[in-house]
DNA sequence: ATTTACTCTATCGACTAACTAGAGTATCTA
DNA sequence: TAGATACTCTAGTTAGTCGATAGAGTAAAT
């Protein structure tokens, strides 16, 4: 399960993708226009920002705004940042591999080889959308909605 | 994250598909064998039993079996009976689908666009493993294991 | 009858997710 | 430079879930 944080992240996340990259844009406004509890998003922005991923203004005028190009900015690093790694169990992680106790041969593990597909294939996915890239499925996706 | 229960389930499973189809396995033999906690093993078992997945017998000689042929049991069937939906959010999900509820326009985002991305990448993964593919799998991987 | 082994319900502690409170700090503007 | 604006940060709280255990009950074999 994708965590209310790592959603609300995205979402956020998108909604400044679509302004004026040097428009800042308050908390506040984020939250009302995106149906974020506020001091949650607060919490939320706050870790993008520490990551580097957002910059922040303040005072009056002041918000938030991406640190980087839309281009790259990856789901990847937002879902690893709120909810770790993606691999369904640590044993399949290619960025946070552990060992599980209970293995009495790795290479033999059935669960561990069925899991690193899956883990493939969801990185293969989130590591290869941008900010940017998902705000054109959006559009597209728009588009066809109108023509129904 | 896969949970215990899904991942104790999946190696019971496939040591169960490694034996005589008519020859049961008893709790205790399998919880030792796979390094599960007996009393924890149980109750899993018993949910496979109440899914139709395993039979059972009880007394002298008793234990469990495989209910169906290892080619007709698919990991998506056991992932989703114990840890729910494939999909990363509800609103993405093919066989549990709900919307949610802050969704201005279910359409047009992008979470639910990329999230549905990868539920499907993962369906099709684990729909289409079954524990006999996952046996073949896991003796591949260990002749190249011992060849190194 | 007794042993064996599964069946089922209840419970428990630890942890985490989602959210909230409130005091603090920097920036702008009048 | 006072005061308003808006981000910064730490510390809760609450409800729910996960992993595991206990123990009484039932069915089958010998």
């Amino acid at each position: 399960m994708l965590s209310k944080k790592a959603k609300y992240a995205i979402k956020a996340l998108l909604a400044l993708a679509d302004r004026d990259p040097d428009e800042p844009m308050r908390i506040a406004d984020l939250a009302r226009r995106e149906q974020i509890p506020p001091k949650f998003l607060e919490l939320i922005l706050l870790g993008l920002r520490n990551q580097g991923i957002l910059r922040s203004r303040k005072g009056k005028g002041g918000g938030y705004l991406l640190a980087r190009d839309p281009k790259d900015i990856y789901l990847g690093q937002i879902v690893r940042m709120f909810d770790g790694p993606l691999a369904p169990v640590p044993c399949a992680s290619q960025t946070a591999y552990v060992p599980c106790a209970d293995c009495r041969s790795e290479a033999v593990c059935g669960v561990r080889l069925a899991m690193k597909e899956v883990r493939d294939a969801t990185a293969k996915i989130l590591d290869g959308t941008s900010l940017d890239s998902l705000r054109g499925q959006v559009a597209r996706a728009s588009l066809l909605d109108q023509s129904r």
